[in-house]
This record gives C-alpha cells, structure tokens and sequence, in this order.
DNA sequence: CCAAAAGTGTTGTTGATACACCCATGT
DNA sequence: ACATGGGTGTATCAACAACACTTTTGG
C-alpha cells in the first residue's frame, strides 16, 4: 500500500492517513468581525486589550473553541456574551493557520463575520461596552496578530457575497428608505451608483415591500419606507438572481 | 471591565478574551477534495480504507496538519505526497468543526479543493495508486465521517467559483476545444448550453489563444485547439468579468 | 452520400446606462 | 426662493437566447 510519494516527510507502511501522529496545536480560537453601518459609514467593532502581553492594541472580538461545540455555535456564543444579539446572520470565513500568527504558542483561529445593525445594537444590547467601540473602516487603529488580514479578508468576502445574496439588509434598521440602501451598496462596494437605476433594478426584483410609512422630521420631501421580505426572497432564491449594480 | 455579557458560560473579570483556557483539542486534519474530469464526467479522487477503524471504507485524501506549516503548505504538501503534482490551484473550503464529526475524538478538519488535469495526473504522477482511485460524482460510495458533507459542500464551492472565475480551465488538457470546453461546464454546472451563445461569449472575452492546430484522429470535422492564456486572465481579471453561462 | 461535430449568421427581446426633468418639504 | 433629496421618464446601446443554416471530415 506504498501510495505515499514523500517529499518533507516520510511516513511507514503500517499507518493509515487519518491517524499519522500527534496534535501539535496548541488551541483553536474563533475571531468575528462584526460589521456595523452608522451614517454613511461601515464600521468594525473592536476590542480594546487592557491587559496582557497585547495591552493597549485593539484586536476583534474572540474567544476560545469549547470541546462540544461546534465553530458556528462558538461564534454565536460569542456575539451573544458580547453584543446579547440573537439569530444574526453569522458566516464563517475560512481557518487563519500561519504557524507563527500569534507569538511563541501554535495557535489555528476560525473566522467569522458578521452584519449587525446598528439601531438594534444600540437598544437591546443593554449594557456598555466600555471596552468594544466602533470603528469606522477607513479609520482603523493598529490590530494584534494577524486581526489585520482577517479583517481584509471578511471585506473581501462582504463584497463578494453582498453581490449575491441581500445579506446587506441586516445592516439597515428594519424600515428603510431606497436611497438609505443605495448608500450602503456604495459604501460597502466603493462604488457611485446611478439613483434612478438603482431604484428601478432593485424594485425589479421585487424583493421589498413598500410600506405606507414616510419619513419624519426630514428637511426635504419624505421618502417612503421599505422593508426587506424574507418570505419573497425564499420564493426567488431558488430561481438565483444577482445584485451586481 | 465587564462588557461580557454571560449566558452559558461565565467568566472572571481578570481574563482576556484571548487567555481564557486551556486547548481543548485532540488534533486538526486537512482533507482534499480532488477534482478531475473524465470524458465527460466530473469525478473525485478517494481513498480506501485498508486498516484501522474505517476499514473498507472510502475517505477523502487527508492528513495531520504539522506544527511548522501553515494548512496551505499542508495542503500543498498531502496533494504533492498523493500525486506528485505540484503548484496546482488549490482553495480551502472552510472548517469542518462539528464535536462529534469524529468518534471518540475531537478532530477539527480544514477542508480543501482543487481541480487536477487527469492527463497531467497520469503522465506525471509515474506510481500507481492502488489504494486511490476516482470516482464519478454521481456514482460515489459511502465515506467515512462526514466526508460527503465535505464533498457536498466542495462541489457548491466549485459551482460558484467556476462562475466567477476561469478555474475550469485547470481540469481540461493544455490544448482543448471550445466543446470541450462547453461540456466541462455543463457538467459541472449540471445544464444544457447553447454551442453558438457560448463559443460568442468565451471567445468574445479574449482569454484564450487560438492555435495553429487542429484535432487529430476524430470521425467528424476536426476542430480548432486552444490554450488559456494566463496572461491576459491576469490583465481582465482587473476589471473583473464574470462566467456565468 | 451520410453522420457527426465544427462553425456562422440572424433576429427579437431584455436589461443596463446616462441623463434630463419634475415633486415635496423645511428653512 | 432655494437647497435637498425623492421620484419619473426616455433614448441608446450592448448582451443574450433561440434557432436555422453552412462547412468539414471520416467512413
């Protein structure tokens, strides 16, 4: 059974691949980049470290992998302690593996992201969080580690994946105004759009439901309110559409 | 300092979220998912069982990741043990982390794919696997663990990817035809495309270079050769442009 | 000559793009 | 009245789907 072509290691004939040798890691970890949008702006929450060898760095929000738990359970967990938010959309990244990403231990990290909004946030969470603070995604302050290309990649991954599917909805509050979901598709994707066929593609679809609500208190002509339709979107995703602007 | 909010577990306020406790881990895998294509079939690499607790049974092709390598050098490092190829496209999936994927033990797996030329694969390869061999991917065994949610989850991968980017390329010979070319996608995107629409669109992109020659030995109008050209994929993929057929 | 696949041409429809214009509202 | 954003209309152009047709080659 000599299927083995060895290059770096040699192994003997007697072993079978799944049970070669002994762990070598020292832990797994997850990390969740937790996106917010706040007038105009997407925004990260960080962690402020006030202790340890990385004091006064910022770092994202993580936490140790328990034994039973599964890595999407642990995220979850971990967005519950931190924000007491529930049900989120919750995706994970892909596992951060360079040997040296965190000094002297062997330590594998399991990314995640995720899209909060903000309004919700800020009322249910009930509590301050006196060491987490938002940060504005041009602004970002020195990270720990390698915290610094996690949060690229899950950007990367935000923009590719906002142009597939209508995860951008859960950074706006709950009823919204077209041009409110324009700005975000700007922001995120870096792009200027088109206000007059932004509204028709996306009405196209027919993915929103117009509500009887305007605006209040705006200095200008109310906008009418949308709300995004979790049930329509079911029916439509099966079909695949596409949300390149 | 106390913005943890608990709910199953609790914490003292003197740890960092980054030094809370000790691995609770038995070990982290990778796992291959091999892609090839053959006369017209999309298949997958597997291996079989001989010894230990899966006996009899069909895996994916995997090993411990090692202390000094990042999981895509170990990645890079099993394909190369199992068939000697080298600098080939290879993307991890994710990571598989459910606590009881695995009997007994709580093995983390980082999954990976790549799509491998059955030519190159059998020329260069130059040892006989006996204990590999490929599979159709409509005509798989049962495998050990969750291996076939591995499998699932590659094959949703590569749809999507294969829409985004010009990686099918890497299953077909240098030298192809654009029906070639044409049946690759159908088969890996599962339907029915138009000759003409396509041959439009693909030459219409201007990555492939046509050459001077021409199929041998067919019972039917021999058609023209072509080769990707990874040159000008390097100048389009600037500007992005997408593969959907 | 026929089968089989290579390769070309045509046409109607859809959707993206750019841009001009009118509407409502608070200051 | 004017600034600000909300909202509608339209002409042009590029891409795509469907399908009919011609060409080359081996047997």
């Amino acid at each position: 059974m000599a299927f083995l072509h060895t290059r770096k290691t040699s192994r003997t004939d007697n072993e079978t691949v799944s049970e070669i040798q002994k762990p070598t890691i020292d832990g797994i970890t997850i990390d969740c980049v937790i996106f917010g949008f706040n007038k105009g702006n997407l925004e990260v929450l960080l962690a402020h470290h006030a202790e340890g060898e990385s004091i006064g760095k910022w770092g994202l929000l993580g936490g140790y992998l328990q034994k039973e738990e599964s890595s999407d359970d642990a995220a979850q967990r971990i967005l519950y302690e931190l924000t007491s938010l529930d049900n989120i959309y919750l995706e994970q990244l892909k596992a951060f593996t360079a040997p040296k990403r965190v000094p002297r231990r062997r330590i594998v990290t399991i990314g995640y992201y995720t899209l909060v909004n903000r309004e919700d946030y800020n009322v249910k969470a009930g509590l301050t969080l006196m060491e987490a603070t938002w940060h504005k995604i041009n602004e970002l302050p020195e990270l720990i580690f390698d915290h610094q290309e996690i949060l690229q990649f899950s950007l990367m991954q935000l923009r590719n994946r906002v142009k597939q599917a209508p995860i951008g909805f859960n950074l706006l509050p709950e009823k919204f105004t077209l041009l409110q979901l324009m700005h975000l598709y700007e922001e995120i994707l870096g792009i200027e759009l088109d206000k007059s066929n932004f509204r028709r593609k996306i009405l196209h679809m027919k993915l929103l439901v117009a509500l009887e609500e305007k605006q209040q208190d705006v200095s200008h002509r109310a906008a009418k309110l949308y709300k995004f339709d979790p049930e329509i979107y079911k029916k439509l995703t099966e079909k695949g559409f596409n949300f390149e602007f």
